[in-house]
DNA sequence: AATTTATTTAATCATTTGATTAAAATTTTT
DNA sequence: AAAAATTTTAATCAAATGATTAAATAAATT
């Protein structure tokens, strides 16, 4: 809620503490219960989160975490932002990239997407859930929708239903497929291995796979003619 | 964890009691618990889910809540199975349908999926989202697995991978590709409606849409011929 | 009607959990 | 080395939360 104005706070600290060349805050120890936090809340969720279980896997002590960061809340708030701008920065320069065909965007999206999510398997559960409950889409309506819509790709998705290369269909559309059919495999993947006795490494052999077919399947169900 | 110890026991109770011509708990009351329950754990997950909210929400005290159910988790363990077994049962008719074609049954199960998701859009995110932490494969490996493995649907996917009118490929990835466009739109729809500038109603007039596109995709893109 | 059984509540417990405080240890600056 | 600033910890607080208990009320049975 106060996420904008926690932001600025620590920015002007920041900033403060550099301008008075006051010793900076020791990064080794505060990525640590980051990196540590970024982890089992990626995993668990904000509510199911303890943060003295963040203190432990940092191997810090739990004052020390409310010392750097003030409260849990806050703590998630940074994670959150840095996950979400992450996840923008990676995409951002492919959908910008005006010298790519709409396809080659396609096919470079999806491998970029594959092999990020085969790292991170649980960033888009949580970043989905955790969505819903805190409306904080702020971050959301200010960044990533714009980055979207004014994205070249989009443009490009536009020109294509104008020359009818696309059926006349809400673009929507078009990002619903291949969002769900690249990021749905790594949110159902308990249900997916299990149903197709897959290991950890058959299921990844499987997204692998997926790099060549979905941009396929994107072109043979969407783009007319090619 | 003891859940079909405590399945057992409830079912030995309630059957007990019916011989004994005892009578019967309240269905009123413990629907009502259930009821509120329901909508509770599947908006916010188990964790962020207070036993005295759903008492509140069902109208009694919290007291209550532990009488009829024993335990939160408990009550979280019968409403999950019901989802599930709803979820199961809901589709299993489909799948198992001798007289129906693999095209005629896309049609079926798409068209029934984004009516029961539209009714309960956030069911789909909660069961992926809890099937994480809990490891109640059990349920999951003795009826969702199986159910579908033997279903005659599998054999159809086989079937036409077999004569050549779907490419030679991991049958999970129809799993993958029909699941992911019917279901990922549901789990993403804050981020969809916020970029597509979409309120609930135009959300779902999309959602119609989507169940005369998806079936027209899938086979253009994984059924040759036809 | 009396008695037994089932349902419901108010009050309370015990644990968990986020957060704070005051002091100790460490590092940096003078 | 002394002083000042910082990092870190142990101990503790306060609120939230799941659960229980004993008593009151309602319903069913005899």
């Amino acid at each position: 809620m106060y996420f904008y104005l926690y932001l600025c706070l620590v920015n002007l600290f920041i900033f403060m503490k550099g301008m008075e060349s006051k010793p900076a805050i020791d990064p080794s120890t505060e990525e640590k219960i980051k990196n540590a936090a970024r982890i089992i809340f990626t995993r668990k969720g904000y509510a199911a989160t303890r943060t003295r279980d963040i203190a432990q896997a940092a191997g810090i002590n739990l004052a020390l975490l409310n010392y750097y960061f003030r409260s849990k809340e806050k703590l998630f708030d940074l994670i959150m932002m840095e996950s979400m701008q992450e996840f923008i920065q990676s995409i951002s320069g492919v959908l910008n990239n005006e010298s790519t065909s709409l396809e080659n965007k396609i096919q470079i999206l999806t491998s970029n997407y594959i092999d990020m999510l085969t790292l991170q398997p649980d960033l888009p559960l949580f970043v989905l859930s955790e969505l819903r409950s805190h409306p904080q889409d702020l971050m959301l309506k200010l960044n990533f929708k714009e980055k979207l819509m004014r994205s070249y790709f989009f443009i490009q998705i536009q020109e294509a239903i104008k020359t009818g290369k696309i059926a006349p269909i809400h673009p929507l559309h078009f990002v619903m497929n291949i969002m769900g059919m690249i990021i749905f495999p790594f949110v159902g993947s308990p249900i997916l291995k299990n149903i197709g006795d897959l290991d950890q490494e058959a299921f990844n052999e499987i997204m692998q796979q997926r790099k060549i077919l979905i941009p396929k399947w994107i072109q043979a169900m969407m783009l007319k003619g090619n």
